[in-house]
DNA sequence: TTCTATCGTGAATATATTTTCATTTATGTA
DNA sequence: TACATAAATGAAAATATATTCACGATAGAA
């Protein structure tokens, strides 16, 4: 067979969704071809092909679609270690733990999560102990919320630039500027941008 | 074999988890076997006894361990509809989505997901559009932040006594005492207590 | 030592699932 | 009709996986 029907493979895609929401796994060939009383063989051929074509994933025992996929791993963004609004700490990624995200509320795209710290982001919203939502990229806008690399330690401030003398600025978020002075530098790597923060009531 | 050793429970356990983690579905028998250096027939013993003792669920094809039960369904709390931070609007739970939880910030419970709207708890941190996470429970403290169902309508607010008359008020976090005035019941009923809110940078 | 409970092995068997492929059915068209 | 194309069938073969069970190794107690 050369040919796949849309709309069998429109069928297929949905059955396996549906009863991957029912069970948490894909069902198998015999499954699909009973439920859509199609032959073992017509479903295999359909799987392998959509493989080919990207619409799905079948290693031969486990079928992701993109819901699948978006259901798992790629939602769930390892929770990487403390990060340091004030000082900044080494930033390891520690995977403690993973923690998904909403579909809706996010896009696309590596996500991770920071358990903040220290003071300097108050005015941002952001309270030492809340958990920080990372989108990981490496540009970002001025006044961004940013995760930057200075000197191998991670921080988390506001993002600015003196374009007078292509200097980058990060700004701490809070009023007391003696202990939270803005800080000057000619380069920095940045490994994310703050997008959410979920905080307790 | 009539008896299992706990250490190779806890091994099994543990590499099914970390296969899970990173796989997002469990190993095979053979796969268990090959890592852990077990012979099959041991660890297909070990599946159905600790089946028997409900230490982990196995059906002859999927192992399903607590940690992965977790990590499926179980917190995974369906998003209602919006709720009124103002005027009450209807509580109708409309399961739009879900919304997976991490374990190690919330506790055990039933949880759900509301969508704020209005601006009567600003000063407890809820904005409009922020999501809120709810524990449901029918019992609230003095100043716990509730979903209470007033005339068939929800409503967010938070939850105070009046002591003398024995009536219920329930408080908008809004300075604009005029627009956002405490209400005053004889009986509510409470549906959830809010307990954490996720909000947009 | 001898016995017994514990823990595990290994290989044969049974079952489930995937893979292959020659054939069939239906439809449109020269 | 004769032919080509699209879509699916069905059954056998190959492979993967689970299940069973008689036996082996180890260690502590009698």
């Amino acid at each position: 067979m050369r040919y796949l029907s849309e709309e069998t493979m429109q069928r297929i895609i949905a059955f396996v969704d549906e009863y991957y929401n029912e069970n948490s796994y894909s069902p198998t060939i015999a499954e699909i071809s009973r439920s859509l009383s199609l032959a073992v063989g017509t479903v295999h051929k359909y799987l392998h092909r959509m493989t080919e074509m990207d619409k799905l994933y079948f290693d031969g025992r486990h079928i992701i679609t993109p819901y699948i996929e978006e259901l798992q791993g790629k939602f769930h963004a390892p929770v990487s270690g403390d990060i340091a609004c004030g000082s900044p700490i080494y930033a390891e990624e520690q995977h403690d733990d993973t923690f998904p995200i909403p579909t809706d509320f996010i896009g696309k795209g590596e996500y991770f999560w920071l358990r903040a710290k220290g003071e300097s982001m108050i005015n941002a919203g952001i309270d030492s102990g809340d958990l920080v939502l990372i989108r990981k990229q490496n540009t970002a806008n001025e006044g961004d919320i940013v995760v930057a690399l200075i000197d191998d330690s991670a921080t988390l401030k506001t993002l600015s630039y003196n374009r007078a003398n292509h200097k980058v600025i990060l700004k701490a978020e809070n009023d007391d500027k003696k202990n939270y002075p803005n800080q000057i530098y000619d380069n920095i790597i940045i490994q994310g941008v703050a997008e959410h923060v979920l905080k307790k009531l």
